[in-house]
DNA sequence: GCGACAG
DNA sequence: ATCTTGTCGC
């Protein structure tokens, strides 16, 4: 973890945001992959009264896919759910969880969003950044912008570099 | 001011 | 995210 990168997690909303735009510049948008041979996967639950967050990591062997390591860790949640500074919220117990791999992997996959972000940081981009490692985010449904576009239509796996 | 809005 | 109900497909 590049040292200055460190921010403090408890903060206002309007921090955040102002955390948000201080980290996006060092953003790396081209491809400085080499070779991926281990795959990390991120996702997060919560407790039935809510107060509590649990996160799970799971370690792939790539391209096979093969589990090598899976990893936990709870934490108390001290963040509300804001559209567009979710890292905020789960940053900190993912990153509890991706600490207790024993082996690193090569990428991340995250449960959220990553330049597909009002400030271009969403969780993956964010939790990339700290971790100086590159990540992909994978959300589920979209926060801003549109999914069709110029040369991607609706149809299930359309895609676009 | 109103509506939208990752998980 | 979580919860709950109804529907679909194997």
């Amino acid at each position: 973890m590049r040292t200055y990168h460190l921010h403090p997690w408890d903060v206002t909303f309007e921090k955040a945001r102002e955390i948000q735009q201080g980290l996006k510049r060092h953003l790396v948008l081209e491809n400085r992959v080499s070779e991926i041979r281990l795959i990390a996967g991120v996702d997060v639950a919560y407790s039935k009264t809510k107060e509590k967050a649990y996160a799970v990591a799971v370690l792939l062997a790539f391209p096979s896919l093969e589990i090598i390591e899976e990893a936990i860790a709870g934490a108390p949640v001290t963040f509300p759910y804001i559209p567009g500074l979710l890292s905020f919220r789960e940053g900190p117990v993912v990153l509890k969880a991706l600490k207790n791999l024993k082996k690193g992997p090569d990428i991340i996959l995250f449960d959220g969003h990553g330049i597909a972000h009002p400030a271009r940081l969403g969780l993956a981009s964010h939790l990339g950044l700290l971790l100086d490692k590159p990540s992909i985010g994978c959300a589920k449904s979209p926060l801003v912008g549109q999914f069709c576009q110029e040369g991607l239509g609706y149809e299930k796996g359309s895609w676009v570099p």
